[in-house]
DNA sequence: CGCCAAATATGATGACCATCATGAAAATGT
DNA sequence: ACATTTTCATGATGGTCATCATATTTGGCG
């Protein structure tokens, strides 16, 4: 059964998207291409005609999810607020895709490493780029700091049973971040080291 | 073929250390009981007299490794130094289980997770005991912000392709704790505001 | 010293999965 | 309108894995 041009190319959106999400959710492994295209709205046959081996799929969904939310990060601490929030942390499946699938990530493919590397780095400088004035290599540092922070904390939240503890994780790091950035433009303004 | 008493503990030693370095390197599905069994030194017909199942070794395997190391983090600086370095970085199977594992033990039994609970906490708890002088409250906050971008810095720099990148990941991190904590002592030593 | 239960080995079993093969329908271009 | 080609569905296939069943060896106790 053929369809529509314009339908293929909802029909691969809706694998793209469904694979994100499932992958968020559950990881690489544990999502079968059978689930995807059931979640897509499809059967396992088509597959192969949109992507050539389930490492592709995996290349493209990331590539697709760092592509398509071109994620507000304008007011920093309403981008802080939203991910160190219980409600980030519970929704994985729709959620930042590095602290959902950067672990996983480290055994995949070359090319789905090489989409988050680029997902990373343009975080690092969307955040820099949103941060208080200071000289640059400031900025450089409180991006990436705050930015592990965020991930790894989003990461420890999700990982432990304990909900005091989990909330606790979350609002700690965001007071701690928030003390790091708020001595950005108070003291050392002026320390002009750029590299 | 019957083994000594002690022959029995000790391939049930073995067991778990492969588990716990194989999970690390690969990810709990990603691992077989044959693959651990065989790292053990063993065929994989004796598992299941010494486990249930495998998430059994899974929880099993996480609380030898949390309870094994009591990692030493007397000396914060050095602890800061190893933990950082590219050699634990490219080192996942005899690193941190929970810069390793965490992402993966959220689709784990309650058993594992309840097991990596624990082992947050008490490092929570580690470090903040070998921060600088600090009110109680300050001492948490620099403890739990420290470790999550301690986590997410590993976790990130062994997602990404780009080595110069992946370096600059840990050494940013790095200097962003550092500076942190260069402002508990100096400042705000005296704010009481102990929750 | 011999019996027996405990460890481990060898060898199924059933489920799941990635991928391939083939068929049917219908969109597209002429 | 028709032939062609494309997209998706149904239906294998071969491999891997967790788990179970059974055999074998031998430590440990009486």
């Amino acid at each position: 059964m053929r369809v529509t041009r314009e339908q293929m190319a909802e029909n691969r959106r809706r694998i793209l998207d469904a694979a994100s999400h499932l992958f968020r959710e559950k990881g690489f492994d544990a999502v079968s291409v059978v689930e995807v295209m059931k979640a897509a709205g499809l059967t396992h046959g088509g597959f192969y005609g949109h992507f050539t081996s389930k490492d592709d799929l995996i290349a493209q969904a990331i590539a697709h999810v760092l592509t398509g939310d071109a994620k507000g990060t304008g007011n920093l601490q309403a981008f802080l607020d939203t991910y160190l929030s219980p409600l980030h942390r519970d929704n994985a499946a729709g959620g930042c895709p590095t602290a959902g699938l950067a672990s996983d990530i480290r055994h995949q493919t070359t090319a789905a490493r090489s989409a988050m590397t680029e997902g990373v780095r343009s975080q690092i400088n969307r955040i820099g780029a949103a941060l208080p004035e200071a000289s640059a290599t400031e900025k450089r540092r409180a991006a990436i700091g705050s930015w592990a922070a965020m991930v790894g904390a989003v990461i420890i939240a999700r990982a432990i049973e304990d909900e005091a503890l989990s909330n606790e994780v979350l609002d700690q790091t965001r007071a701690w971040i928030d003390a790091g950035i708020g001595t950005l433009n108070s003291e050392t303004t002026s320390s002009a080291e750029d590299a």
